[in-house]
DNA sequence: CTGTTAGCGCGTTCAT
DNA sequence: ATGAACGCGCTAACAG
């Protein structure tokens, strides 16, 4: 490969002037800016990352922690993996991949060896112990996603409380009394994946401020015929139900209200709320409050740029306000005059 | 952070021997070696990444090259990006992950600026343009999947047109005679995404060459009912399903063969090849013959360590034999006495 | 506006 | 078996 060496001479300038012309990090007349930048293309030039790093004390690498655990949702773990890198690359990073039982270590490695200038944080538990190991690295580190104790770190994530409150809203709204909600498996809430259960909370709150019947269901299997049936056991004149769940059992949830005679949107209206999935092509759509990958990842991306460029963080949790996709599966209830939504 | 000179200083040592002492590229009596290794590890030491790499000229980082198309399967992509994550790192390599739009230009810079130590190529189509500049890059390329024109490429992938002849042996073995294929849709085919058509061919030749009655489908949904429909069309009389399409269609095929009473093993003995998912948890699990993305990804990203450390490369193609997974959906045809398969 | 030069931290050759 | 010293390619402080 050319080194700046070879373009200097092939200019006719010194390397420092090869340097700045191509960094802009101080001006250079047009002329000579001109024919380093024509030398550099000549020849392909391109930089040597380590040295580069090695003088700049920067790499422009962010390494991605995602562990993947026996439940999670290997898709939208992919969307999520892939909205970091896209959104890293437009502010010229790259992203490493640390998986499995390297997600720890790997922090560690890459902040000690200096091989990434940050780290996001994937797939956030509530007890975490990534949360304290960042809390000790000198590394900046961003989590997409909320543990338990946020103190000196910076979180991102969807609001999942307010997304719960706002599907209640809305059903509420459309004059819905009775509202059933189709959470996680047991599995994801045991391991305190964190936010099932801020939703959870979320939608508890907000059903109990504003007095309604409400029911709450864990699916004890990946299909939506169960977790409708346990629904309607405890409450079978069900009104409204909000799905935060994954999509083998979303997307079945159609059918199941079928089988028992219950249609969408006029017997009960549905909203998938906190979801990474789209419900376009289920059968039977439903609005949805999406949980939206690239809103998150492409903050939490700036988020670290910016503390790696200024080296300037206060730790705080931001969190992004949910958004409504309507798909014609919540209806006015039977003699109700819709109000407007919130 | 501490360096080789903190260490070597703590240590009462030159820092060469530090350096020869962790790399053990020379002996070192082992009583300083062992005061260097407490040194290191009470300091906390590691190398800084980007001075190893310029000074040795090896990074210790893989390039994966992952581009999402439309109609990749997110959950599929993920694995293999995971495995060979693991593979590498098993090899003390990290991966750094380019998508997207950056797949073929992020190709060109981790190469020039020697980011990478080598690249693996994921989701290749039988016209790749990563073929070609891989064949212009100094840099070590492997790819997972076969393009067409393998001209001084290294490539690895399962043997598709073996598992194809094997799913075809199996039934035939079973006294099976009017076998069905269902291979991926339209959109998959026509992008020239390389194994659907690797695995049609071996289809075709196979049954031509045993003289057995078939039809191929190609799903024009995401779901298994029509698919299967479309089979009864042409062959009403199937008695043998090969499945080599993607998780969506597979799913719902026993449901369909039900729906239209066809009996899964004893009317319709099923397999599903060259698959990347498990069957285990379908309503009907299927014989499967596996796309095992961890032998895979373990052998191609062997194969890339080879080459980087021996810089010995042989141009040549890969493809791991087709094993058998016994899920119970194939069994003798009715007054057939079962041939051994092969 | 441009050139000179001192490191960045480590691997490795050459001496000893 | 160990140490001294050079150089990897680049950035940035300093000098003009």
């Amino acid at each position: 490969m050319a080194t700046i060496d070879d373009v200097a001479r092939a200019a006719g300038v010194s390397i420092s002037t090869v340097s700045y012309a191509l960094s802009g990090k101080r001006s250079i007349k047009e002329s000579t800016r001109n024919r380093v930048l024509d030398a550099a293309a000549h020849l392909g030039y391109l930089p040597n990352a380590s040295a580069r790093t090695l003088a700049a004390n920067r790499s422009q690498i962010f390494a991605v922690t995602a562990p993947l655990h026996p439940d999670t949702d290997h898709s939208a773990h992919m969307v999520f993996a892939m909205e970091v890198t896209k959104a890293a690359r437009d502010l010229d990073y790259d992203t490493l991949l640390l998986v499995h039982n390297d997600a720890l270590d790997g922090m560690k490695r890459s902040a000690a060896t200096s091989l990434a200038d940050g780290i996001i944080v994937l797939d956030v538990d509530a007890h975490d112990p990534r949360a304290d190991l960042a809390r000790q690295l000198a590394c900046p580190v961003v989590f997409i996603g909320v543990p338990e104790d946020t103190t000196g770190l910076v979180c991102v994530d969807l609001d999942f409380e307010a997304a719960a409150a706002l599907a209640v809203d809305r059903l509420v709204a459309a004059g819905r009394k009775r509202i059933g909600l189709i959470s996680h498996p047991e599995e994801t809430l045991s391991r305190e994946s964190n936010f099932p259960l801020r939703f959870l909370h979320g939608f508890e709150r907000h059903v109990a401020e504003l007095g309604i019947e409400h029911v709450e269901i864990t699916p004890r299997t990946h299909r939506g015929l169960e977790a409708v049936e346990d629904v309607l056991d405890a409450m079978p004149d069900v009104d409204g139900l909000v799905l935060n769940t994954n999509v083998d059992v979303a997307s079945s949830v159609g059918a199941a209200l079928a089988l028992h005679g219950k249609s969408v949107p006029t017997d009960v209206s549905v909203i998938a709320a906190g979801v990474t999935f789209s419900t376009a092509r289920f059968p039977v759509p439903f609005d949805t409050i999406p949980l939206d990958a690239h809103a998150s990842c492409s903050a939490a991306v700036e988020m670290l740029a910016r503390i790696v460029e200024t080296s300037a963080s206060l730790p705080e949790t931001t969190l992004i306000p949910p958004t409504y996709i309507d798909q014609g599966s919540v209806a006015p209830a039977f003699g109700h005059a819709p109000t407007p939504a919130r």
